[in-house]
DNA sequence: GTCTATAGACCGATAGAC
DNA sequence: GTCTATCGGTCTATAGAC
């Protein structure tokens, strides 16, 4: 849990951190170039010269918003490939880590949800966007991986191209960031077992679970 | 079929739709506020008030190439209220009117992938945006109460919310602007498929085709 | 229908006092 | 850690000649 500006002893003013939460919100509603140093100096209550103290230009405070996002996304492919993170199954299937990424990618999108809904904005026009959507790039290709994997098991269709697969689940899963708002009606678990339902459902192979839902 | 400057006859210069394509391009490259007038000048060839002559803003300019968007994504819905069009059977059930939408959703955004790109993009900041949203709202509105039918009449899963299944579905179908380049190797009905395949088949009951599929 | 020139506002970033 | 003042540059848009 991040320590927001009213857990923080004594002292008025920001830190970093109190800064970035409000820059990136300001990102968010803005767009990052349309959000100049002068507004965003008005709703933190200080002078631009004063975000200067904390952050050498506007790209670092956007630099360490990606690194938010993109940290989080990395630690869920990184935490799938251990299953013994896992209580329950001895088996370790493809299908599993995948399904594993999936959830784990809607929790981070809900948990880091403005970090995140800036990362997916990134066109790569800087030095440091290029940088953000290259680890964002290598992420894509390890869950491209999964699927391939997961197909060549058996686990999924193979009909479609294992890259077109992962470009329209996460297609999916990331269009989340432009209508979910904390404190709605539906968790991050819930969510995420509607994304599931639909993305897996439709690429699980019609066998074993299906058939015995149908005739059990 | 849009008449492009090569085909205009004679005389040299621009007229609206040539410096919109080029604007478009360059709005989605660099973002719209990030793209000035001068840099647009730059790759028309042209200086900046003579843009001014065809158009009297940025604003303007935005606009029309948003129009061209939402256009073509109105007359989907329309078209797919309007069984006659379609050659074949002589029932017509709402999940058949929301494959129609789901398929011409995506060949409009193949094929005015530029403008459609932009449409995705837009936060709402300015008047102009403002209206495109909300024209983007009202498609949104009729999708999810094609989804609700099809639900009621039996077709779709009903166990998760109509709103919920529309926005991932089209989720999905937007997200395919961040990757889809013309000449690649899908074509826009192929794609159409695969993403009527991964949604349609995950949002279907488990029961007519499948089981046949799995039984026959 | 194109140009040069420029108005007037705002941009990111810095200097230096307190 | 905050401030005021300001630098040099860029922005959208306009005026007016050809």
């Amino acid at each position: 849990m991040t320590e927001n500006q009213s857990m923080r002893r004594g002292r008025p003013g920001y830190d970093r951190q109190g800064i970035l939460d409000v820059a990136v919100a300001a990102f968010n509603e803005y767009g990052y170039d349309a959000t100049s140093m002068g507004v965003l100096a008005e709703r933190l209550g200080l002078s631009k010269s004063a975000i200067y103290h904390h952050f050498a230009s506007k790209d670092e405070i956007l630099d360490q918003a990606l690194d938010t996002a993109l940290s989080g996304l990395e630690a869920v492919v990184a935490d799938a490939a251990r299953p013994e993170l896992v209580e329950g199954p001895t088996v370790d299937r493809a299908a599993d880590r995948l399904d594993r990424v999936l959830r784990g990618a809607v929790h981070v999108l809900v948990e880091q949800l403005p970090s995140v809904t800036l990362l997916l904005r990134v066109r790569g026009n800087t030095e440091v966007e290029r940088r953000a959507l290259a680890r964002r790039r290598d992420f894509d290709k390890r869950v491209t991986a999964l699927v391939a994997d997961a197909q060549r098991e058996g686990s999924l269709r193979s009909d479609i191209d294992a890259s077109v697969v992962s470009r329209l689940a996460f297609g999916m899963i990331n269009s989340i960031v432009e209508w979910y708002r904390p404190g709605g009606r539906e968790n991050a678990d819930g969510l995420a077992d509607d994304v599931i339902a639909i993305a897996l459902d439709g690429l699980r192979m019609p066998t074993s679970n299906r058939v015995e839902e149908l005739l059990g």
